[in-house]
DNA sequence: ACATAACGTAACTTTACTAGTTGCGTTAAT
DNA sequence: ATTAACGCAACTAGTAAAGTTACGTTATGT
């Protein structure tokens, strides 16, 4: 499958929840629906309800809903839930580099962080109700 | 190695030159200060040749040198000339979706271009000379 | 002329990461 | 007690980037 598509399934998931809240999903036909694997939406899911995001309830009848009404979760609530970083940040490993690296990383970093940061502010903006009717 | 290391590579190489520019230096010496390999480094450095960033010369006294003053080259034309995107595309594939993921991927996609253009603008305000003194 | 030292490039191998899969334990409803 | 769900660990497969090897081409210097 493609690269990157944790982000894909859970907006993509959350979404059709919030069209219909107390609807409970079953992580193989949210799979079924999203091209996928149930065990890869259960990976992905349990982040979302790491943090409070989503409930998920064990057992015969169990399954997956919203914590909260869906015009409470934002993009940026999902985003920051997965640990994403769709922005590239530079992996430092190599302790023993020239000075002129030293500077560079600091300048390349501090933009990056900036950016990083108005990208959760313009996620923030929607939220997983709102997106649908666009 | 790490990965996206490329324009790890690329603003580390152009910073050194920045600070010598006369200096025509050879793949191998560029590989070795940067803890790589010399093929790599043409390959990467290739890039930044065809974007014209860079000068490359053939035959026994053959290597690398600038294309142009170190003032004149930002880290956003280095960025643009590795056709890197950090800023991490959504790359779409399967055609036919439902209409939910389709407004989605609008909304996603938008905001993900205004950050890459913000990303650009910002890193076109630095040049390779002013990185090093930071 | 010829040897040398550089780049250019193709093809292959290695490495690292992500998704996908299998299997089994746990839990709760019927 | 059976069934149907999640939780999780371990393994496999696919993919993209880096690394490597090999060889051709080019220009310098003796």
């Amino acid at each position: 499958m493609k690269r990157n598509s944790r982000l894909s399934l859970a907006l993509h998931t959350l979404s059709h929840m919030a069209g219909d809240p107390d609807h409970v999903r079953t992580s193989v036909d949210i799979a079924d629906h999203a091209g996928t694997n149930p065990v890869v939406v259960r990976r992905v899911l349990g982040r979302l309800r790491e943090a409070g995001l989503l409930i998920s309830e064990k057992g015969h009848a169990g399954g997956w809903r919203l914590a909260r009404s869906p015009n409470l979760i934002t993009l940026a609530d999902v985003y920051l839930a997965l640990d994403e970083s769709l922005v590239a940040t530079e992996k430092d490993e190599h302790s023993p580099t020239c000075s002129v690296e030293h500077a560079l990383h600091r300048r390349v970093s501090s933009v990056m962080k900036e950016i990083e940061q108005s990208l959760i502010e313009r996620l923030s903006e929607t939220t997983i109700s709102e997106v649908r009717g666009e």
